[in-house]
DNA sequence: GCCGTTTTCGGCCCGACTGTTTTCAGTCG
């Protein structure tokens, strides 16, 4: 089983906080942070990079180093700086440093003054009032740990959609207090978002906080300053809000937008020119040179204006520079969905009145593409019904006007890779959906062989929500992307970017490496309702996340084209 | 440990808030 991505990130993080925590060089500390980063963020293996003759040590923040450790680890699975560092410092630090409060000073404290290294051991020290005896800790301190002990909740991750509502509800009440945004991953458009991250235009900065953790939904107050306040929201969501002056509106929006990676890299650059950029303008000595506007920033930093979106410091920054920003793909580019369901199956809506809300949004065309029969509990096709259901849309196509129900099915992909209707079924369709909706724990190898398989049947044209994760409730299975999108690009096949909220599938990162690789998307809804069709947004968002242009996507063709693209 | 349009050495992002302190270190984003 080759070492992936994730694995080897990991184990480069958790060596950053050991290295850390025992005091080693802060710059080099954060030279496995970068790498981390860097590496998390990749679009291929790294497995098969090495395999292929690439240089690790091209890829920025990646030294002779570091390159020569990551080969160590595929080579061998072990990472030998870390299970030294591991042999040092034994415990649960990275447990304990997951603590509020808790960093790599007062880690190092706890462990040599009290050898304090797990949660448990924590627990105690406290109990027997022995963590006042440290320097720098005090009841202030001792509560905030003995709250977190008591429970124990990961930090969880709030849905777009969900903190979307969150967040429209809190900026209509804050507008009162001044010019009133949502920055921070919101704005980024991430998949989940971990808190709110607001910033307020506001003469009397104090008056913003004081307004906030008046807002009814406030369950508690976590800080409150004069410019910066942060609250827990009753749903758990965490939202900082900022006050900041007019004139600093663009430089306080692009501080506040992040990510964070990106800051360090625009704030690199302005050290180049000997100047400083923080949330306040960009600075030469005390005078101010930019700050009105984020495009004023970039503009002096030699930069075109950068989208939210790609703000990740995966490789825009110096596209940017160099006038090779992709022109992202638009809501408004969308001219169709091509994933559809009807009441024929789980839908709740018969096929005219999907058809007719489509065309009522400005859409050309849509594909329905009810389930088939294996999906039992939707009242999934047989051959019998699709045919019946072939000659409806017939009927209906006559009766629309520039607006046309493209003939398809989402098509389950069997254990074994093969589909559940026959080629006959299939052959008479514009559109088949592929899709898998069991099975969902297989071996990697195994999952990957079958949906491999299904696209190799020459009738699929688009394989639906290719993880199957479901955000917070499912995890992704096991498959070897890499594997399919090679599979769909030999094939002809497309891969789909679902854009149900709880889907969003495939995700930004693996929806970037299918672009590389040069595979086209489908970005649709899987509605089931008139409602859901609002969600391509979603799915766009995610699509710009992911580098696409309006090329890049599927359903961004008027019909005629796409029908030359549907064909294999 | 990485990196270079002043550099192969000497830098490496920046500020707010808290809790601990009597002027600031640590943490956080």
């Amino acid at each position: 089983m080759p070492v992936q991505n994730a694995e080897i990130a990991a184990m480069f993080d958790q060596a950053a906080e050991l290295l850390e925590i025992g005091g080693e060089n802060q710059f080099r500390v954060r030279a496995y942070r970068r790498a981390t980063r860097e590496i998390e963020g990749l679009p291929k293996a790294v497995t098969s990079l090495l395999e292929s003759g690439s240089d690790l040590s091209e890829l920025p923040g990646i030294g002779k180093d570091l390159a020569g450790k990551i080969a160590d680890i595929v080579k061998t699975g072990h990472f030998d700086l870390l299970d030294m560092l591991k042999r040092k410092l034994p415990g649960e630090l990275g447990d304990i440093a997951a603590l509020p409060g808790l960093g790599p000073k007062r880690i190092k404290l706890l462990y040599d003054k009290l050898k304090a290294r797990t949660l448990k051991d924590l627990r105690q020290v406290i109990k027997a009032g022995r963590l006042r005896e440290l320097r720098g800790f005090g009841p202030g301190i001792e509560k905030k740990l003995l709250g977190a002990l008591e429970r124990p909740q990961a930090p969880k991750r709030f849905k777009l959609s969900v903190a979307e509502a969150e967040a429209e509800a809190l900026v209509a009440f804050l507008r009162g207090s001044g010019r009133a945004v949502v920055a921070g991953s919101y704005r980024r458009r991430r998949d989940t978002v971990g808190d709110l991250d607001v910033l307020v235009t506001a003469k009397n900065g104090a008056a913003v906080g004081n307004r906030l953790v008046e807002y009814e939904n406030v369950a508690q107050v976590v800080a409150h300053g004069p410019t910066r306040t942060t609250v827990m929201l009753r749903s758990g969501l965490q939202v900082d809000v900022r006050a900041v002056p007019e004139e600093s509106y663009g430089a306080a929006l692009l501080y506040f937008t992040g990510s964070k990676a990106h800051n360090i890299a625009l704030r690199g650059l302005a050290n180049q020119h000997g100047w400083k950029l923080n949330e306040y303008g960009l600075f030469s000595g005390k005078r101010r040179i930019a700050g009105a506007t984020e495009k004023d920033v970039y503009e002096k930093l030699g930069l075109a204006f950068i989208p939210p979106e790609l703000r990740e410091d995966r490789g825009e920054v110096a596209a940017s520079r160099a006038g090779r920003l992709p022109t992202l793909v638009k809501l408004s580019d969308v001219r169709g969905d091509l994933h559809v369901h009807s009441d024929w199956t789980d839908g709740t809506v018969p096929i005219a009145g999907m058809a007719e809300a489509a065309q009522a949004q400005g859409y050309e065309y849509i594909a329905l593409t009810d389930h088939s029969r294996r999906v039992a509990m939707a009242h999934g096709l047989d051959p019998a019904r699709l045919a019946r259901q072939i000659h409806e849309i017939d009927r209906l196509n006559e009766k629309f006007k520039n607006f046309t129900i493209l003939k398809g099915i989402e098509v389950d992909i069997l254990r074994d890779g093969s589909l559940d209707l026959p080629d006959s079924s299939l052959a008479k369709l514009d559109v088949v959906v592929a899709a898998v909706h069991s099975h969902f724990d297989l071996p990697r190898q195994a999952q990957t062989d079958r949906v491999v398989r299904a696209l190799e049947n020459r009738h699929v044209t688009i394989l639906a929500h290719p993880t199957g994760r479901l955000i917070g409730e499912r995890d992704p299975y096991a498959i070897d992307m890499d594997a399919v999108i090679s599979a769909a690009l030999k094939t002809g096949c497309y891969l789909e970017l679902n854009s149900e909220p709880d889907r969003l599938d495939l995700n930004d990162f693996h929806a970037h490496a299918a672009k590389l690789a040069g595979v086209k998307l489908a970005v649709s809804t899987d509605s089931h309702s008139i409602d859901a069709f609002q969600y391509m947004r979603f799915g766009i968002d995610q699509a710009r996340r992911a580098w696409l242009t309006a090329d890049d996507v599927l359903n961004t063709r008027p019909l005629e084209k796409l029908r030359k693209l549907l064909k294999r």
